[in-house]
DNA sequence: ATTAGCACTCTACGCAAGTGAGTGCTAACA
DNA sequence: TGTTAGCACTCACTTGCGTAGAGTGCTAAT
């Protein structure tokens, strides 16, 4: 069966009036609020038509008829029209993340807050993945007898820390020593790289009042490199699933909170998907617990380069078009100020 | 009215079964489930009494009697017994306890979690206000021509870091010099008295060329020391919830949910608390919104001196005996946990 | 002082009837 | 041949009613 101009009018109908309110949709309210000039009994043979080529359920027969994923699917990719956002809408998005630029992961958390704002549904921020990060810098520091700070500097200006306690004795020259050598061994390799490349076994036979100390701070330096590792996860509008009619429903919200509170198990699907605005509809989402979400994730880079993501979880029942608008801007954004940001103040989170 | 000793039995008996059924309790369940020897008539008139007094309430005419805040009151105060956990359960508390002990903050985040794992409650945790810590060492590091790296370590080992960008040329002397005399300046000062101290004033009229460079640094290090005096809240087994009868409607879950939502506002709440185990029942919790629930917190110590919290949050209608014991427990093993870590390895979060 | 007995109250549950939105089919129409 | 009006049918949802059951409060007996 064809897809005619006619059908994809209809459909089309049935998704915006469907996104708005929720209720299945009947043949007289399309014939009615949208002027196709044909009767409710043509809609309705076209809307037969429509739900065997899978585009439209039912929920029962006396019931009116509801968009499929597939239905979401072909609207997102071919009906939906991108919202151009009106200049006031812009400069609060602007203005708000440009607010509390100086600390990166607030602006992070701030971006995810007012997503959520704006589209009403529970949206979400990662901080970049570090794994294209290059080291740049690695100091070891005394701070009294027994203790010293490790410190690794990455490209991107991310800092990390670790103090630790020294059983063997140290001379401050050994240390700047040290550093000396680890920096010029990891300078410009990834986070990555860098683990899987652990120089202790060089040291060993080095100079010998060095081996102890390298002994000592090696498994640290390699803790501290995991946990450069390690994205964010920022949650906000967690709440808001309780005015959507698809969670009105004790059983729905507790496993769409169930799901998200999981935040390793999520924040490791969100890492999973591709860069730039990808939407997933309904059972695209291989998990079977989002078979009845839709997930709408952007990327924004950061020095041109670290990729972050930011995005919203809800119902397949929601304004796709508005939302991408709304999530392009604010990625552009977030990426624009992470470059000029850039080499700039960067407070380790 | 005086509160016999039959009377605060039969108190006892109506707490302990509402806690376990979450229904009303009748006369005729007591009699036959607690053994008090007096009938089910008998009961029924010590339960007016004590309703009278404001221990127990009435759903209505036809159900039975529900414990007031009154009673849980009178409950933690004066009947409850504190629950000897079991060797064993102690041992599950502290082996779960130590097996990330290396990550300070990991280790909180997963006390709340086992918390909340134990009492199928809410629960979170807060990091240390570190008003207290004082600052140990400031050093400025350089890391190429136009960037620079402030680090403060304090004394309870937490570092501090921001990348800075320098706009006036700097030698390394200069920066040696300047962060001695920071130093110098605020060791031994707590942080809270350090960010009303702005020595910037001091070296205005010295050295000229450290002068800029102070200019530079000085918002930077006050903006850090803002920054570490931030505490982080951790919140585990939100959709343990779902599961409690009180709950059981989504306008509560709703409420709940929302009142937990707003991170800041808890946790200057969960701040204004006192030491110690505190409980606090229904409107005993200044707040409306809070006037169904029950908070139980306890503090944990690092080094002996900085305060943490941790604690969890349901109905009123909660096991205060068991959760308070294990809340005991569990504070008592981190801030041993945090004792023997004094001036050993604490990760930078 | 305690208890058995009993009338009374109120919620919860199930069932039946009614309502209304919406469909699918058929036959008439342009 | 595509479109439309008409109509019977379906099914969820609401409302009202009757009943069962749990529990109280009172009274009178022990």
């Amino acid at each position: 069966m064809e897809l005619t101009e006619r059908k994809l009018k209809i459909l089309q109908a049935i998704i915006s009036d469907y996104v708005r309110t929720a209720e299945p949709v009947g043949s007289r309210t399309i014939s009615k609020k949208y002027d196709l000039g044909i009767s409710p009994a043509t809609i309705r043979n076209e809307m037969a038509d429509l739900e065997e080529m899978g585009y439209l359920t039912h929920p029962h027969t006396s019931a009116g008829r509801v968009p499929s994923d597939m239905a979401y699917r072909l609207y997102v990719n071919a009906l939906m029209e991108k919202k151009e956002l009106s200049r006031e809408e812009k400069s609060i998005i602007s203005q708000r993340l440009q607010s509390n630029v100086h600390e990166f992961e607030k602006t992070i958390e701030h971006a995810a807050s007012l997503l959520s704002e704006i589209t009403n549904l529970t949206s979400f921020a990662l901080t970049p993945t570090k794994e294209e990060d290059a080291l740049r810098f690695i100091n070891l520091l005394p701070v009294d007898e027994k203790t010293i700070v490790l410190m690794i500097v990455s490209e991107s200006g991310k800092i990390s820390n670790t103090a630790l306690t020294i059983n063997a004795p140290y001379s401050e020259e050994n240390l700047q020593l040290l550093a000396k050598a680890m920096t010029y061994n990891y300078k410009g390799k990834t986070i990555s790289e860098a683990l899987t490349n652990n120089i202790i076994e060089s040291f060993e036979s080095d100079i010998a009042a060095m081996s102890g100390l390298a002994h000592d701070i090696m498994p640290n330096f390699m803790r501290t490199l995991e946990d450069m590792l390690n994205v964010n996860l920022y949650m906000e509008g967690l709440s808001n699933i309780f005015d959507i009619p698809e969670y009105n429903d004790l059983q729905k919200a507790k496993s769409f909170i169930e799901m998200l509170s999981q935040k390793d198990i999520f924040t490791r699907k969100l890492l999973e998907r591709d860069d730039g605005i990808i939407v997933t509809i309904g059972a695209e989402n291989a998990d079977d617990i989002m078979n009845d979400c839709a997930l709408i994730t952007a990327s924004y880079h950061v020095d041109g380069k670290l990729v972050g993501k930011i995005g919203v979880i809800g119902p397949t029942r929601m304004k796709y078009g508005e939302i991408t608008s709304v999530i392009e801007y604010m990625t552009d954004n977030l990426s624009d100020t992470f470059k000029l940001e850039s080499g700039g103040n960067d407070k380790d989170e």
